[in-house]
RNA sequence: GGAGGGGUGGCGGAGUCCGGCUGAACGCACCGGUCUUGAAAACCGGCAGAGGCCCUGCGGUCUCUCGUGGGUUCGAAUCCCACCCCCUCCGCCA
């Protein structure tokens, strides 16, 4: 959520920066209800003010035994004219919610303006794009004659986009969660969490999964007020919402696995074989909360942190910086990390790193107290994934994949797999 | 699922039956000060959050907040209704 005091104190950067991202502020509008509003809270709390006071006096003239009967009849008054007012108050706040809770993030400076991915910017890359001696086939090819990749029995017990995975396909992804969860905790100092797979109304509202448009994406339970996680960022983020941390928690960083489910509902045809899109799959997630400060730092460690793994996999991938028409609703600033894939013949998102700045952490009420004692103020939160474990599945098996239809094991996960080739 | 108890400030804990100078006693924690060679103890003082208005540096003032949302009343932490959550016992169960 924006700070509405900062559209009322420089109304212009805030149009200017949202303006990068194609988003048109009813300015006029704002203006004006935001005065409404003002004009309608003085007068509100002028006749409270009144009353407290009068109250005061009545309950004084009791004990002494006085009569007080003309006070209280017009303080009955006074009563209806601001139950008459809060409602009008409570409109044009709704209505002053209405904007603001549409507004999405002002893109940091340094994010490039453009209207789609096109507008991307290549940061760095590492490793070039796999070659292969041979005709290199599919992740979904490979898999199903390798045995490790069922998707028709995926689909009979649940529907498509489900997979099965068997064997040393089963071995596979628990091994890649095992190796990222190590890494982060191990080497890059990571809190690692369980959080529950289910998550409330409340949760996936402050984290702004029940958009009109994000809603569509998510699995509801029909009998409770439950959602089927979506992405660790929901149940991690909301651990703290409407609490005040100390500064000496922070930084933060915690990492989280959990499974992700989401409807894929405007994606009917796309990438519609492999592991690419699933209805269910396996994410470990990097999330941070941060000194304001400091946060633009964290955002570079942490697309770091997750740009390690796949140097570690030695999987070729590019890290690009999202253009202002690209970035996600909350999101000030995404590093998308992007691994090479055969089948594509180009590289596929992996990881998404965004700063979320203040955004988050406004609408979730989540503050620190400074360690001057000073009031609490808003933190940053950060998040990345760390990475998405079915497309790092796929990813290896189609880079690392032989003449011979066998899958060489990546050095590092050969530990968590007991053997180096899958045949 | 059944029965009972309970949700108050950073924490503990009064207040709720009998509505009114109670945004909330008291204690702890924390911050500042006095004392001390230093520290502790003792003593003095401060110490919730959000929003509005005035001044716009300090500050002043008002409103709201005692799980959440309604209601009664001139006035609600206190009364009424609904919902949420927690605890204990029983039942069930991985």
């Amino acid at each position: 959520m924006l700070d509405i005091k900062r559209l009322r104190k420089e109304p212009e950067q805030v149009v200017e920066a949202l303006g990068r991202r194609g988003v048109q502020v009813p300015m006029d509008e704002f203006t004006r209800l935001d005065r409404r509003r003002r004009e309608l809270l003085v007068e509100v709390e002028e006749k409270k003010a009144l009353r407290n006071r009068a109250s005061g006096e009545i309950a004084a003239a009791k004990r002494s035994g006085g009569d007080a009967a003309e006070q209280i009849e017009a303080m009955k008054q006074v009563g209806e004219e601001i139950k008459q007012l809060e409602d009008v108050l409570r409109d044009v706040e709704r209505q002053l919610d209405d904007i603001v809770m549409e507004l999405p993030n002002p893109p940091l400076p340094d994010v490039p303006t453009g209207d789609d991915e096109s507008a991307n910017v290549t940061l760095r890359s590492h490793g070039e794009p796999t070659v292969f001696d041979f005709q290199p086939k599919a992740h979904w090819d490979l898999g199903a004659e390798l045995g490790i990749i069922d998707q028709e029995r995926g689909t009979k017990v649940a529907e498509s986009r489900f997979t099965l995975l068997k064997g040393l396909g089963a071995r596979l992804e628990r091994a890649l969660i095992n190796f990222f969860l190590d890494l982060h905790t191990r080497e890059h100092g990571y809190t690692e969490l369980f959080p529950p797979i289910l998550v409330n109304s409340e949760s996936m509202r402050g984290t702004g999964q029940l958009t009109k448009f994000a809603q569509a994406e998510m699995y509801k339970l029909r009998d409770d007020d439950l959602y089927l996680n979506p992405t660790a960022e929901v149940p991690v983020t909301n651990l703290y919402r409407d609490e005040v941390l100390e500064e000496a928690q922070l930084p933060m960083h915690v990492t989280a696995y959990l499974p992700s489910f989401r409807r894929e509902a405007g994606a009917a045809g796309r990438d519609t074989r492999g592991l690419i899109r699933q209805h269910q799959f396996n994410k470990v997630e990097l999330v941070k909360f941060v000194m304001p400060e400091t946060s633009a730092d964290e955002l570079e460690s942490l697309t770091a942190n997750a740009e390690e793994v796949l140097k570690r996999l030695e999987l070729p991938f590019r890290t690009v910086t999202l253009c202002t028409g690209d970035l996600g609703f909350a999101s000030a600033k995404t590093y998308d990390l992007e691994v090479w894939l055969p089948s594509y013949d180009g590289y596929k998102e992996i990881s998404s790193c965004s700063n979320f700045l203040d955004f988050q952490a406004r609408r979730l009420g989540i503050r620190y107290r400074p360690a001057d004692g000073g009031k609490p103020r808003f933190l940053h939160t950060l998040n990345g994934s760390g990475l998405a474990v079915g497309r790092t599945f796929a990813a290896i098996i189609e880079n690392f994949q032989n003449e011979d239809g066998s899958v060489s094991v990546p050095e590092v996960l050969r530990p968590f797999m007991g053997v180096d080739r899958i045949d």
